[in-house]
DNA sequence: AAACAAAACTAACGATTGTTAGTTTTGTTT
DNA sequence: AAACAAAACTAACAATCGTTAGTTTTGTTT
């Protein structure tokens, strides 16, 4: 069966995320992973070399996926709101077709090893610094209300960051809606 | 030395919670919490009963703690503003104080033994309950923007629940500013 | 059918986990 | 000084952890 290259692997961080999400990554042992894919946890080492680098597949994917729409968005000419809202809208985006690997990012980073932990936090504080950019270009053309930067950038991606959580709960999850409702309570609190 | 009875379990719980907001429950052995009391994992349990013990008391003592201010301030006759003021207030306060028990309960709720995990989710759907009836009856009585319900308690809870790490990182901490800055963005997003 | 590689398996390893039993030290009370 | 209890200790247990080595099965390619 040498067609398949990649796909088992894929499966089985697929698998990993979906496990790490609910119980977190040290409560998931390599053979309940390899249970839930219908085999040995020996097997496993046929396609990944390592739980540590399960962890950091999932992390710096989802990581990577943010810093790479924020690169894009943030040099645009193209107002504070308009950029915030591009932002929100990526967050939804991923939050629908990434949720496990998210909720993974979110709790168990301080899990990866050291290398793989550095390249996560730099690229996390990259994104907050571009944000936080942005946030302040918006106070400075009076686009926004002058309240305090950091607490607005950390209120707005609070919940930005925990809505997969809100997702699982509410199954009528309309992505139109929920970026329209977002708007309203994030932006509009702050948008004068 | 029998005059102190419960303070050094009350040492050895604040202690475990430190190291579990740091690390998480399951990657906190009972050495490793031994070691930072300067005593072996045996000795511990001169003191406690199990591991599992430790985690019950941190996370239900902080849930409770949220339970009894809601619970007080939940029937008053006054504005739906002035109870979410205090709410917002109490959040803080309980942060500042709490820290460590804070964070324990929000990232290893899960790991909780089925009594108390039980015992947990029904103080926390109660808390979010009586929240979401004060936002209802603001909106209702037209003194809140009408804007959908439940996202309008997700954002605003998300954002109270993570508000220990942005403590962490700002040591310039001012309550009484953070107290207004938060009404500001939280609310004032809301409020007609 | 022979050859081959991918992917499963069995069996086991050394390390670490939470916890228990039994003993000694420590400090207070009589 | 004798008695006592609190709280430390040593030593060990059964279970589980991630991982490795070596082998067999499976399915495709020649």
């Amino acid at each position: 069966m040498p067609f398949m290259k990649t796909e088992r692997k894929k499966e089985i961080i697929h698998t990993a995320a979906r496990l790490f999400k609910e119980k977190g990554y040290n409560a998931v042992s390599m053979r309940d992973l390899a249970e839930s894919l219908g085999i040995k946890a020996s097997s496993l080492y046929n396609h990944i070399a390592s739980k540590q680098e399960i962890l950091g597949y999932i992390i710096l994917d989802v990581a990577e996926n943010f810093t790479e729409h924020i690169t894009r968005v943030f040099p645009q000419e193209i107002s504070t709101t308009k950029k915030l809202e591009a932002i929100v809208e990526n967050h939804i985006e991923i939050t629908l077709k990434k949720t496990d690997f998210l909720a993974c990012m979110n709790n168990d980073w301080m899990h990866l090893d050291k290398a793989n932990k550095q390249q996560y936090l730099t690229l996390r504080n990259a994104y907050e610094f571009k944000v936080r950019e942005i946030l302040g270009e918006g106070m400075k053309q009076n686009e926004l209300k002058s309240t305090d930067l950091e607490i607005t950038l950390f209120s707005l991606l609070s919940t930005l960051r925990t809505l997969y959580l809100w997702y699982s709960k509410n199954n009528n999850f309309n992505e139109e809606k929920i970026k329209q409702d977002l708007r309203q309570i994030l932006l509009s609190g702050v948008i004068k």
